[in-house]
DNA sequence: CACTTTCCGTACGGTAGCGTATGGACACAA
DNA sequence: TTGTGTCCATACGCTACCGTACGGAAAGTG
């Protein structure tokens, strides 16, 4: 568990440890004193560093909110003729076997923002940029606005929703529904939907 | 607050509390003085009806269980020809403004469920239930098998992922854009997507 | 009227967590 | 050597919980 016997800590080290926390065990499991036991160091160290925990959640809160915004700036930067294999990624991003922590933290910020005003902020804000990201994406496949619109918003609920459920024990073939869920939300309709609504 | 100055309480009493309780803050605020101050008793009841905390939340679980259930089963009851708008029905069950409450105990209980193996059980028995009777009102409009199948956990998928998305705040006209989501889980497709993959 | 059962209040010990106060170790500078 | 600043340990008071022990009121029962 313990990564590095380190002789100095700083902000950043808190913070790294309160993300690992915040996916096992949600905002409330978020401690001063665990995490200290975690870093092997007392809460002088913490009290050193950060004014309150609220200080520590604040700063949790920006790193979250960097990192996030600058993924989904990465994933979605033009590649002429990739888009749609982006969106593929994008989905992929999200699948439980490939970034579990990742899911992790997104429903426990979540849980939070329910509860708190300023992780609302935050979340909201990450959302609007996946979603706005989203959206370029489907109109550079060629997918008129309203409909690139909904399909963002399809995809990103779709994608949490999925993380909320344990799908890999029901019947069927769970993988070959997601797959064509995926392409449900990502292809271009074959047959039409013309210029008008 | 108080509904009624009841002399007497039962299980179902702090049963129902404690689920109005893990609404608001979550299973960790499913504290046992704090029903009871909410109740306007003191932990001496509570520990007459209950063995301990565990045993208020194994009721709550089977409480919540039965319910959605006896739910699910409701909503789908055969009505020949209506099928269609009964799926519309379902999805309608979990929009915010008309269950609030309803869904944050359905975000409460999942949040619970990545931290507890007897909630987890729970919640995969519910999600059992509704997929396998979503899909048969998706049988019932003559899509076949499979697809019936994935459009059960598309739907469940979106109408959960969406419900933690505050989409109201967003750009664009979120109402038109839910019911094209909406429609494009619901409705039988039109053209027909008879290519093979 | 006694006697019992049901239901709840009161009081207690124990743990976990927050935030503060204070001192000590250590590096570095003058 | 003697400060001076940085970073952490220790010890403290405080609150919110859990669960237990026990006592007491109120209602039913004979």
């Amino acid at each position: 568990m313990e990564k590095t016997p380190r002789l100095q800590l700083d902000r950043s080290t808190w913070i790294q440890t309160a993300l690992d926390t915040l996916a096992d065990e949600g905002v409330t499991g978020v401690r001063v004193e665990v995490l200290a036991k975690r870093l092997h160091v007392t809460k002088g160290s913490f009290y050193w560093h950060f004014k309150d925990r609220q200080d520590l959640l604040s700063g949790v809160l920006e790193t979250w909110k960097d990192g996030r915004i600058r993924d989904i700036i990465k994933q979605t930067r033009p590649e002429a003729g990739g888009e749609e294999a982006q969106i593929f990624r994008v989905i992929d991003v999200y699948s439980a076997s490939r970034n579990r922590k990742g899911i992790l933290i997104e429903l426990a910020m979540r849980e939070w923002a329910r509860r708190d005003p300023a992780a609302a902020a935050i979340v909201e804000e990450v959302d609007a940029w996946r979603l706005r990201c989203a959206r370029e994406l489907f109109l550079a496949c060629g997918i008129p606005m309203h409909e690139a619109s909904t399909r963002s918003m399809l995809l990103y609920a779709y994608v949490f929703g999925v993380s909320m459920m344990n799908c890999e024990k029901f019947d069927g073939d769970i993988a070959r529904m997601k797959d064509d869920i995926r392409d449900l939300i990502a292809r271009r309709p074959p047959p039409v939907t013309p210029a008008a609504s």
